[in-house]
DNA sequence: CAATCGTATACCCATATTGATATGTAAAGA
DNA sequence: TCTTTACATATCAATATGGGTATACGATTG
């Protein structure tokens, strides 16, 4: 068995610096593929397959506007990534640095002796 | 080219749903790998590769204890991804999706006319 | 020292990938 | 209608993958 499908999830979609940039990109605003291509300057066929998969998992739409194709952030496709990820937000709060500082030294001390 | 090694980062390397899971075992305390291959009824040589990528991308730290390898959470190392994903989460708040629906119909009527 | 336990690694396979390039197709313009 | 524009898709190559299984290795035990 082979690795998951890019599009099998916003994680694997996600996966890819490129595929975050163009979200990045179209965080500010509808976008044309030209557009992208030129922003990120990437090839016209690989900015396509990125927005394929961006599409199948959700993450954007199309709208057709004469022989251009204007897409456009659907950013609730993020959503599980950030309700997973946020639970591990307070464990690299300061504070809990604080409190693993303080369990490291008393695990040492024990093993010390 | 093929894709990026999910040691690449810990975007890839949380791509993979059962790297995932021994995350979130791991959330509730260290763990030794055989309890990981106990709780997760995964094969034992899997549960290492998985604990391997995540130790290269910082996710797990490990700490010798006799013949065993008692692994615990690194959370730091899933900060970029919730700085990343934090940018996109005002964007699907509800009143967000409420503006987004009045643009939506104001370029409608455009598109009629 | 031999046997066993707990892990890590090596190998094979089937698959999905990204980049590059070529080609197909629908819309707009001459 | 022919040409150009704007995208999408197909194909090829190289590669990293995750699962399965066998095996190697260090530590503990007898």
């Amino acid at each position: 068995m082979a690795r998951a499908a890019t599009t099998a999830d916003a994680f694997n979609a996600v996966a890819e610096p490129r595929r975050r940039e163009i979200l990045d990109v179209l965080a500010g605003g509808e976008r044309t593929v030209n557009e992208l291509v030129q922003l990120l300057e990437l090839a016209q066929p690989h900015v396509s397959r990125h927005l394929r998969v961006l599409r199948e998992v959700g993450a954007v739409e199309v709208r057709d506007a004469g022989r251009q194709r204007v897409y456009r952030l659907q950013p609730r496709a993020l959503k599980p990534i950030h309700d997973w990820v946020s639970g591990y937000a307070d464990l690299w709060a300061e504070r809990f640095d604080l409190l693993e500082g303080v369990l490291d030294d008393l695990r040492n001390q024990d093993d010390g002796h």
